[in-house]
DNA sequence: GCAAAAGTGTTAACTGTACACCCATGA
DNA sequence: TCATGGGTGTACAGTTAACACTTTTGC
């Protein structure tokens, strides 16, 4: 590191990265693995984060953690909240584990959480830092995590389903190219439930912002489907502007 | 006093509160107006908000620091989000104020903003603590306010607006008895447009959360109109369950 | 009798939802 | 030829949105 000026970290403020994506199965979460003895693996398992400095601003902060802790770069975020009961850090190991690493590790510590969407095929998560790995999980088979995560994955869930009624913005777990009926299980994996194949496609399909490609699927053992890519200049209008009625 | 533990300030989070009016006429905003010389009458005043304990969580933060400011008591609370940019103080009067009454005023404070509505004839703001008095304001002639107050304003307002129409929330602001104008008003104050009777009525009655009362208004020059109360069960069962389509 | 807000229905367009069969492909 | 997911249309119910006149009261 070079002789910049100091960055000073804040001990009372720390960010957390919800970060999903999707398999074309299942919704995904990205989470590090911490070093240390847990007897149960769900305390081993953590959201990428860490305190800010008092230089920068909370989203800034934010990228820095996610990029420090995964490699994951340039990834829009949202604020989910704050989250900081003063107990949140109760957990035996979760305190062991803080004097491993932080110089005030009793200090009171407030998270900003957020959010974001990302194509798992764009992203190879790579450990760095404190993580000794980063690696994606399936959002059903959580059940617990170290401190409040827990919690701050359920907040940011809900966040994401009330988004995706109002906002095209699950789009952002596709890849370039894709069929409807790989979308059409993206909103079931978000949304919990299954939805009517011919409704989901009138729908979509209405909101105009989608193109079809002249290419199709090849080596499956089915009819072939369409592929289709966002037609961006809609797509961007209608994030800005969300629709009134979009519920599944 | 009593000798109780020492309650020990964090000089990097705070807490600040949007609390909303009505009058039957415009949506107003408790702000306080703060000690001290300032040039532009909008950079005096500000939302009530200051530094937290260490020990208590931020939301009875946010009810403590609401109380000392303004009297107001056992007010339900709802999170907006962090603010905290590093150069949130950025303005000399908000830099000079802090040090008059702060013991470490250049602190990178980020603040957790929550909002709420009460009924403004339930609550007679005092002024306390560093206040000099606390008083309603029509949120459409707010320009601007001390600090980033008034980008916390605006948020919180477009929370304030996305909860309504997938909530009853606005009915907090509403005395026990009202006529169906004055609801209309108030959902036409909130949402800044005008609504038509008609369906406003129609819709607000299939909610099945109003309950006509025997009592008509009595002294106006005009056909008197019926006074409605909530069917607290109905409400607070929508309350939770939220309702799917409300748009007006 | 006039001003002011209360109260009241209908229609047309649109949206949501439920539902079943044939198609193209690889194995 | 079978298993798999792709692709398609219709009918009914419910919801939205636009719109105008009569009523009751105080002055």
């Amino acid at each position: 590191m070079k002789a910049e000026k100091i960055q000073q970290l804040n001990p009372n403020v720390s960010v957390d990265c919800v970060i999903f994506g999707f398999d074309f199965e299942q919704l995904k979460v990205l989470l590090i693995e911490r070093e240390g003895n847990f007897e149960d693996k769900s305390q081993r398992l953590a959201l990428p984060g860490d305190l800010i400095f008092n230089s920068e601003n909370l989203l800034s902060a934010a990228q820095r953690v996610l990029e420090e802790l995964t490699g994951l770069k340039d990834i829009f975020l949202k604020q989910v909240g704050a989250f900081g009961e003063p107990d949140r850090i109760s957990k035996e190991t979760d305190k062991q584990w803080l004097r491993s690493i932080r110089a005030n590790p009793d200090a009171r510590v407030i998270t900003i959480a957020y959010y974001s969407l990302v194509q798992i095929t764009d992203y190879a998560p790579q450990a760095n830092s404190f993580a000794t790995s980063a690696n994606w999980y399936d959002v059903r088979e959580i059940e617990d995590l170290a401190f409040d995560h827990y919690s701050i994955l359920r907040q940011a869930l809900d966040q994401l389903r009330m988004e995706l009624q109002s906002r095209p913005v699950g789009f952002n777990l596709m890849p370039p190219k894709f069929t409807l009926g790989q979308l059409q299980k993206m909103y079931e994996a978000i949304l919990g439930k299954s939805l009517d194949k011919r409704n989901f496609r009138r729908k979509i399909l209405k909101l105009d912002i989608l193109a079809p490609l002249e290419e199709k699927q090849q080596e499956v053992s089915h009819k072939p489907a369409q592929y289709f890519m966002f037609n961006e200049e809609n797509y961007n209008k209608l994030r800005e502007s969300g629709f009134d009625n979009f519920g599944f």
